[in-house]
DNA sequence: ATGAAAGCGCTAACAC
DNA sequence: GTGTTAGCGCTTTCAT
């Protein structure tokens, strides 16, 4: 009725009426309930967002991207996390199809079959981020990590190390580490090296596990001169244990992380890194579903390219 | 009809049919429309959760707790973030009632009186975490800031420090904040002592920050032998500036933070601190939801008590 | 400019 | 154990 096209401010309505309706709404507390709403048009505001983790300030940061770019399309994200099993992204996928949102923003290439097979059916936009090694369902938004790999190993190399090691999670389902160390061993081979040794962690205060594999490695492989880092956090660590035990960083150890998290900036010295666009990821990540929820079809691929930002912690 | 039943797992279904049905379903790739459900059944497995800000490592660690402990409830989390801002914070609760959630989870004490009472109003429990210095809308979870900044200024005092600095946000609506600095403050008076200099920030790396304001407070302030920050973060760049400076923590200066942050850790010394209790809090506000889920009424407010720890920043 | 009526896709209650 | 029916609270379309 009248009611309705006041609280959306659709149709002609007298400003008379118009006035009376909200004045009641307001005096009743009256909250309009969506779930109605959507029956009935058929039109939910809602994006999904899936993500592995909330712990690694990375996803909290796209998210943010997202959530600031939807803000002001009438847009809301709903998020979903998935601890990295993709049982449980099937779950939390399956959970929010179920309330037909307007777009799914997912991350990661890497779904089950039945992930997979929902996302392409359900007939909204959807746009797989932070990757883009891989096929995608629909759109996708983000970095090659595996050239993000290979690019570290060759400014490492080409500054003269050659002992090189690397650090990382255990994490079966970090495909995107993955992806960044199966690059940087592809470059690493092209110049004739190999992986001086390796050590891996799961779990615990990352800064703490960065120092104790740092130690571990230098104790088991005394003459290695470069520690790759699956990311910034354990490489701040490693840097601190270096500093502290008067390792000469980088002329006798070169140290490098990923992600160009903005703690860097506050340690006494620069870690290499390499910035993962991940507000940027967000922001276009939320465009396309925006955009798509305004007619355009097709799915389409956005590479971003991370900037290789040498610090102070790589030999020149 | 028959259809729901096997999907839900209610009433009695015979095995050959309830298969028949599963099979169906799936070869369909049919996913079931909460929307149309949730009308029908006036059941809406949701909770809103809504916090300032996802930057914040507060955050993202209360709700990896709640969503721990939701997740065998049946029930799903649907996260809000307000940027601080009370009038943000209005809308998204707004949004999210539209929805009829099973239940709502609020950071903080302070809301506009709107905000109050459509959460008053909508019938469901609602429950407002972090914090309990104030008056609960029904029930509460958190701790007393107050207290903890009382309980860190008297051992700051107890310590033998007089000259004692504070650092911390700008922000005008972090109330927590607030209440801590004004615990401290009022048990500094107690001791016939008063805050020797101040410095705010916002915005930026946090740890960056830390160097930033500790250096200005000694420069502006040499004789200042305490500096208590509003957060670890800045305090672990408080604490990397002195140590790199050569200064004698915490004999010349001591410092404390405040949140217990993992990242600490792996500080080359342990920053004083006092846990936020950030997980528990999560946990015990989801329980609260889920409970009432199953019938329970009425309000409770849970205090937990935050542990001082001493760190390696406070001399005995 | 306003009202009336027909669903949206389910669930709940009841019949069979 | 299975089918039938009447809504849930809106939006949409069509009349007035």
């Amino acid at each position: 009725m009248t009611v309705s096209r006041v609280l959306r401010n659709r149709g002609d309505v007298s400003e008379a009426t118009r006035e009376r309706v909200l004045e009641a709404a307001r005096s009743l507390g009256y909250v309009p309930n969506k779930i109605a709403g959507a029956l009935a048009s058929q039109r939910v505001n809602l994006v999904g967002v899936i993500i592995p983790s909330l712990s690694n300030m990375v996803f909290p940061e796209v998210l943010t991207g997202i959530s600031d770019t939807l803000e002001d399309t009438g847009l809301q994200p709903v998020v979903g996390v998935t601890n990295y099993s993709p049982e449980r992204e099937e779950a939390v996928i399956y959970e929010m199809l179920s309330w037909r949102p307007s777009g799914m923003i997912v991350a990661g290439l890497e779904h089950t079959d039945a992930s997979r097979a929902m996302l392409a059916q359900a007939g909204i936009p959807t746009v797989e981020i932070m990757d883009i090694d891989g096929t995608a369902i629909d759109s996708a938004v983000g970095i090659s990590h595996r050239r993000a790999g290979r690019q570290m190993a060759e400014a490492i190399i080409a500054a003269g190390y050659r002992r090189i090691a690397f650090c990382g999670t255990m994490m079966p389902y970090d495909h995107r580490a993955k992806k960044r160390l199966a690059g940087f061993e592809e470059a690493l081979a092209k110049a004739g090296l190999t992986l001086a040794d390796r050590e891996f962690y799961s779990g615990g205060s990352a800064l703490l596990k960065g120092r104790e594999m740092t130690e571990a490695v230098l104790k088991r492989t005394p003459d290695v001169d470069f520690l790759y880092y699956s990311n910034d956090m354990i490489g701040a660590g490693g840097l601190l244990w270096c500093l502290e035990k008067g390792i000469d960083v980088p002329g006798k150890i070169g140290l490098a992380g990923f992600n160009g998290v903005e703690l860097l900036d506050g340690l006494p010295r620069r870690l290499a890194t390499m910035d993962a666009c991940r507000l940027e990821i967000g922001r276009r990540a939320a465009e396309i579903i925006a955009g798509k929820h305004e007619g355009v079809i097709g799915g389409e691929v956005i590479e971003l390219t991370p900037t290789l930002q040498p610090g102070d912690t790589i030999r020149r």
